[in-house]
DNA sequence: GTTTCGATATCGGTT
DNA sequence: AACCGATGTCGAAAC
C-alpha cells in the first residue's frame, strides 16, 4: 500500500517521483515541508514559503493543509490536468481546472517528505439525520408535526423555489411546512415566508406557515412571531430512545 | 520534522505511538490504511472498514480522508479531547467535542503506516478578490456601480440584516446595493428586495436596488426585472490591466 | 457564548 | 453545462 518514500529530496528526483505517482494515478500523494502556493482563478492568492502539507488524490483533487483546521489553506477540487516541472532548480506542480478556469501552483521549496500510496474506494457510508430524512419521516408521519395534519405534496415547486413540504390540518387549511435539520435561522424564516406568500396568492383558503426544525435562533422566532408563521421543534436524529440505542451500539 | 514513521504496526504500537505523539502536541499526526469511523453529534454516521486517510492536527481538529475530493468524508473541528486506546485488539482513536456535543471514533482496523512531523506556522497568507474587497473599492469610488453615485453608508444594519452598500444617486434617490463576489442567484435577489422594501418602509422618497455581481444566473435575473431591480456587472478581481499583471506575475 | 455571514465554499441531484 | 439547495457545512467577526 505505501509505494514509496523520499526524506529530503533534491528537486529533481522530487520532480520525477511526482511525475511517476501522478501518471500512475489510483495513489495520494502527498509532500510536506517548505512550501509556497499560488491560487489564481475565482478568486488570487499568495502563501509565502511555509510549512505545508500538499495532498494529491487520485481524482486530481489537491490540498494544501496549514497547522490548523479542517479546512485547507488552498485547494483545488477535482482537476483536469496535474503537471509537475522544475523551475529554477525548484520542483513545481501545477493543477488546473478548466471549470472554472483555475490554477493552482505550489512550489517545493524545502521537501522534507514525499510520500505515494494507494487507497481504495472504502466500503459503505450512512450518514443519518440529514435533513432529506426528516422530510422522509414526517412525510410517512405528519402528525409528529401537528395531530390531525395530512400530506399534501413534498418539494412542491412554485415561483420561488420548492416547499419542503405541504400539508393540510384538522381545519382544512393548507401548511407550508419549513424543514432544517440545525438551528434554524432568519434565512429560514424568510424562505417560509416567500412560500407562504406565493401559496396564499393562488389559493383562495388559510394558509399557514411552520418553521420545523430542532431549533431556532431568539431573532428568527421574533420575527416567525411578527409575520404570524409557527415554529415547531423537530428532532433531527430519530428519537430519544432510539438515539440512546444507536450511541449504545456505537460507543 | 519528520519525527516517526511505523509501518503495518501492531495495536498496541500504533497505540503507544499515537498516544505519545498526541500527548506532546505541536505534531501532526497521520494514519493511512484499513480503518472504520463512526461518528454522532449534530448527526449521526457509520463508515464500515475500508482505506482511509487520517489526519490529526496541533490545534485537536481530525479528518478522515477517502480516495476522492476536498472535503473528508468525516471530520471534527478544533477538539476538546483526543484519546487513544486499545480496545479488543484494535487501537481506537477517539476525539470529544463539548459545544457541540460530538464524537468521532477511528477505529484502526489494518493500519498501514503511521507517522509524525512537525509542521510549524507557516508565513504570510494573501487573498484577493473576496466580497469584502470588493466593498472596500466600491465604497472608495462609487461611480463604478453607476456616475453621479456618492457613498452614504456601509453594512447598514436594517431589520432584516445589513445592507452591504446604502449610496444616493445623481437625482437623489437611495440605492440600496447587494454585492456577490461571485454568480449571483435568486437568493441574492430576495435579500436586496427584503433590504429595499425596508428602507422604503421608513424613507418618504425613491429608493432603487441594485444587485452587484460579476454575474447572474438568468434565473435571477428574471426575478429581478419583475421587482423593479437593477443588475450592475462588476468583476470580483482587480481589472483585467491589473488582472494580466497579477497572473503574469504569478505564472 | 450566540448570532450572522462569507466562502476560491464543496458536493450532489436535476433540468 | 447551468442551476439549485443541503451541508455534521467551516471559520471569523460582530454583538
Amino acid at each position: 500500500m505505501l509505494r514509496a518514500v523520499l526524506t529530503r529530496p533534491a528537486p529533481d528526483e522530487l520532480a520525477e517521483f511526482l511525475a511517476e505517482a501522478l501518471r500512475d494515478g489510483g495513489a495520494v500523494v502527498q509532500v510536506a515541508g517548505e512550501l509556497e502556493v499560488f491560487y489564481s482563478g475565482r478568486a488570487a492568492s499568495v502563501a509565502e514559503a511555509g510549512d505545508y502539507l500538499l495532498i494529491v488524490k487520485p481524482d486530481g483533487s489537491v490540498q494544501v493543509h496549514g497547522p490548523r483546521g479542517v479546512k485547507p489553506l488552498n485547494w483545488q477540487p477535482q482537476t483536469d490536468d496535474v503537471r509537475v516541472t522544475c523551475e529554477d532548480g525548484v520542483a513545481v506542480l501545477v493543477a488546473e481546472r478548466f471549470t472554472p478556469p483555475e490554477t493552482l501552483r505550489v512550489g517545493f521549496v524545502a521537501p522534507e517528505f514525499a510520500q505515494a500510496f494507494e487507497l481504495k474506494d472504502g466500503g459503505s457510508f450512512v450518514l443519518l439525520g440529514t435533513e432529506a430524512e426528516m422530510q422522509a419521516a414526517l412525510a410517512s408521519d405528519p402528525s409528529v408535526i401537528e395531530p390531525g395534519l395530512t400530506l399534501v405534496d413534498l418539494e412542491l415547486p412554485t415561483d420561488v423555489g420548492g416547499i419542503d413540504l405541504l400539508a393540510r390540518d384538522a381545519s382544512g387549511a393548507l401548511v407550508v411546512v419549513e424543514l432544517k435539520r440545525g438551528r434554524a435561522g432568519h434565512e429560514a424564516v424568510h424562505q417560509l415566508a416567500r412560500y407562504v406568500e406565493s401559496v396564499r396568492s393562488v389559493w383562495p383558503g388559510a394558509v399557514r406557515g411552520i418553521l420545523a426544525a430542532p431549533a431556532v435562533t431568539a431573532p428568527a422566532l421574533n420575527r416567525l412571531g411578527a409575520l404570524g408563521l409557527e415554529f415547531r421543534e423537530v428532532s433531527a436524529l430519530p428519537g430519544p430512545k432510539q438515539e440512546t440505542a444507536v450511541q449504545d451500539a456505537l460507543f
